[in-house]
DNA sequence: ATTGACCCTAGACCATGGTCCAGGGTTTAT
DNA sequence: ATAAACCCTGGACCATGGTCTAGGGTCAAT
């Protein structure tokens, strides 16, 4: 098979065809030749391109960075020193996302404790502590 | 100050007043009454929801979720479970949120370790593992 | 030859949690 | 009395990453 329509390519890559067409607008995907009834027409290369677009979304880069990395991906001079500024921002945000996370959960952990020893005819410590508090912080 | 109106209600609160009002839509606040011109007019018991919406979303509930510990505020008797069932699901919420943060963590740092690691004259390896990889992880 | 599965476009819509705008009225301070 | 600062409504718009719809054309199988 070394032509594709968008169905078939989507399937292999396991996107929806709407995906694929997104990114063709957000230009993450080049648009591919037509055939002679505007048919999308992909070839393995397509393929490729759309996995490295999944995979650098699996491990935490948002689709602006995807961008960017692609378009690295044809400068080899840039290149490297690029690719690294745009992964350490990605750690960065992932680190920050997970240390708010990281105080929520505490705070509900607390909450949820508080609710499991409270005095059985007391009201719902849970809402009393979202009520009262200044901050739900130990 | 027994009356407050909208911008003074925000900024004790720290929100805006179109946050304000988009609770009010979202019925997390309720409908104040109105002054003959048609301001709102509000109460410290205003203050006081507004401040419970914040803590809540600190911690990590949603609004939707907001909207269930607020409804149960005035339900005292299934209160407590209920609440603890929704502060559960926040918790399962974050910690999955968080497991999925720490493998992307570990897959960005990962690439970037062999970015610096490199032989000089390669092509850039984050470029190439998300090229290559068939999965990220190690 | 017709049915069903696929493709096309443009644009609307989804969730989330708001923010901003236009076009008006009101209140407060000077 | 006039300007600044505030308030009102309804609806559009933002980011993010898609998903869905309408209204049409095409392709493969029967």
């Amino acid at each position: 098979m070394v032509q594709m329509t968008i169905g078939q390519l989507a399937g292999k890559a396991e996107v929806s065809v709407d995906t694929v067409r997104y990114y063709e607008r957000r230009r993450l995907m080049p648009e591919p030749p037509r055939s002679s009834s505007g048919y999308r027409e992909y070839r393995a290369d397509a393929l490729q391109r759309l996995r490295f677009i999944k995979r650098a979304q699996e491990v935490g880069f948002t689709l602006a960075e995807i961008e960017e990395l692609l378009r690295l991906r044809t400068d080899t001079e840039r290149q490297c020193r690029d690719a690294e500024q745009t992964a350490t921002r990605a750690i960065e945000r992932v680190e920050a996302r997970m240390s708010e996370l990281a105080q929520m959960k505490r705070a509900l952990a607390s909450l949820l404790d508080s609710c499991r020893n409270r005095t059985p005819a007391g009201d719902c410590p849970i809402i009393e502590a979202l009520e009262d508090l200044e901050t739900v912080e130990e």
